[in-house]
DNA sequence: TTGTACGCGTTATCAG
DNA sequence: CTGATAACGCGTACAA
């Protein structure tokens, strides 16, 4: 026999108050017609009481959850925690909660978006990247998922949404800062190649770079947006390479590439950056500011991105597939 | 028209199957009584329909949401991207589903609570810092949450488990660790100071150190843990400092601080780290393995912890309210 | 403005 | 082992 059991329903409060739990109901609902007399009656005996309806009647009742689940795959990548703190805040002012999904672990992934979707999620936001194309396309398929997100990223995907940042002219503004500084001989680092969520970072900067030099960049790809793999790459790259082999500035896709190749060119090529070797990278992640690293990057308008978010979520905008946004470049020491 | 709705529940299977819809539920609970044979059928129907059984009925039925709210404030601090990483992912292996609640904007906090509580989630888990000790107590005190569990820290409230590191055991190693080291001169830099979620290891290094050679270090705290504010007050404290006045080791509350830390005595004080200044840390971030930084921290029992936050959960363990664990001293160059 | 069936999809429990 | 009834807490639609 536990205390009075924390759950006082409706029917509790319409007692109370001597009327029926449908009064109370509306009490609760925004433009619902009832007297204000009634209302603040009822208001206060739920409050006494402790009352609060309860979401998941609510949802079971109106096929709409108002929860989102939040699909995170690279946890190494300290953009994600920025990610994730404005738009968890953006959609909570919204009305919104959010469900963190953790899909790092491959064989967890689809489970978890099975989950996620036996919740209901109004929409899952996607702001991984190596999700699997697979499950993304049963999930999809098999319709569980009302509205399926990307975020931050492109989506070839048909079934999909995409919000993000105006990679070509993000990458443009790149490319013209690197060769008016002088730079000549470029080097781009990319993270992982998939489908589902792209980035066309890579793409857009060889094709620039080629329009405006003639000649057409080297590059190489990482498995996972880490900082040490971005090392590691460049250790093995440029470690011991002849001075005419070397780059004269490292391109990277974002910042959690940039901060470890920095670190490889400093204390695995004892180089200097950016004297030697400069860095650019993307996204504007709190360390990149850190005086130790002061790289040159481009911030995206997460605000923004998150907002239309929210109007996509709503259903406000129309379904366009692709909704993308003016970010702003970050001119720092690196470059 | 929508398509076909994507709702399918078990009375369609159950029409398909040419059963009654109690049965399929039993097809899908582990141990029910049920015929294989039933099952099987069940179950192939299930698969071609489609159908997986609704959360949000059955968490209505039964009372249970296998839901747990994440209350994360402070998303400067990068460990907290490698907890939330941890705690997802073996949550999620025992069937929890996360709720990511930021309460870093003091008003929203108690909204996102009480949000969380209508979702009736199983408990709410705290792994933030700063959190409002009232609007704790009035979680508490509605009874809307089930079970407040305070994560890596310790919490001074009746009605709340912690689950944890040793933190008495984790000081005294860093403490031996600096005096074994030589270092006679430490000055320590605290993190918010609040009853709720506290942290004891500004008291345990001070009254050890003194305790060891008698006399009691110096300390400051800074309001949240973000590597600027620690930079900030390294500058403020100790720039254009005589020699004499100058710590020769900063011991650290955690990583956050110590990275800030380390770039002001680089940058500002134009030290050297460790032959100047010696640094220490806590939580082992990805970051303090960098070459960069190297910082000798400690690296908390991470799955030990989730796990035991597991048990808690399923109300395996006693009630015990404090459930420690060891770590583990990572001594790197910076100390 | 207020009150009344009925349904949302599942589980617990009891009858057959 | 299987079918049926009640209940979870609330929303919609309609009637009063």
């Amino acid at each position: 026999m536990k205390d009075q059991e924390g759950s006082v329903t409706a029917d509790d409060v319409a007692a109370l108050v001597g009327v029926s739990r449908w009064t109370v109901n509306r009490a609760f609902k925004k433009d619902a017609s009832i007297s204000a007399k009634s209302r603040e009656k009822v208001m206060k005996a739920a409050e006494t009481l402790g009352y609060v309806p309860d979401l998941l009647a609510t949802s079971l009742a109106t096929d709409r959850t108002n929860l989102v689940a939040l699909l995170v795959d690279d946890f190494a990548n300290p953009h994600k925690l920025v990610m994730m703190e404005r738009l968890t805040r953006i959609l909570r002012k919204n009305g919104y909660d959010t469900l963190l999904v953790n899909t790092s672990d491959e064989e967890d992934a689809s489970a978890a978006l099975l989950n996620a979707s036996q919740r209901r999620v109004d929409a899952a936001i996607l702001i991984g990247v190596s999700f699997n194309d697979q499950s993304l396309e049963t999930a999809i398929g098999a319709k569980r998922v009302k509205k399926l997100i990307v975020f931050a990223r492109m989506s070839k995907n048909e079934n999909t949404i995409s919000v993000c940042c105006d990679d070509r002219a993000a990458m443009t503004a790149i490319t013209e800062h690197v060769f008016a500084a002088g730079y000549r001989n470029p080097f781009f680092i990319a993270g992982p190649q998939t489908q589902s969520a792209h980035l066309q970072r890579k793409e857009i900067f060889l094709s620039q770079w080629e329009k405006t030099t003639g000649n057409r960049p080297k590059f190489a790809s990482v498995d996972r947006y880490d900082p040490k793999l971005a090392y590691d790459l460049v250790v093995q790259r440029f470690k011991g390479a002849k001075q005419a082999d070397l780059p004269d500035v490292l391109v990277c896709e974002n910042d959690a590439l940039a901060l470890g190749a920095c670190d490889a060119i400093r204390y695995e090529l004892g180089l200097r950056v950016p004297e030697d070797i400069a860095i650019t990278g993307f996204d504007d992640v709190p360390q990149a500011s850190s005086p130790q690293y002061e790289i040159t990057t481009y911030r995206q308008p997460l605000t923004d991105m998150a907002n239309a978010l929210v109007e996509v979520l709503e259903g406000k905008k129309r379904t366009k597939k692709l909704h993308a946004f003016l970010g702003r470049l970050i001119i720092r020491k690196s470059a």
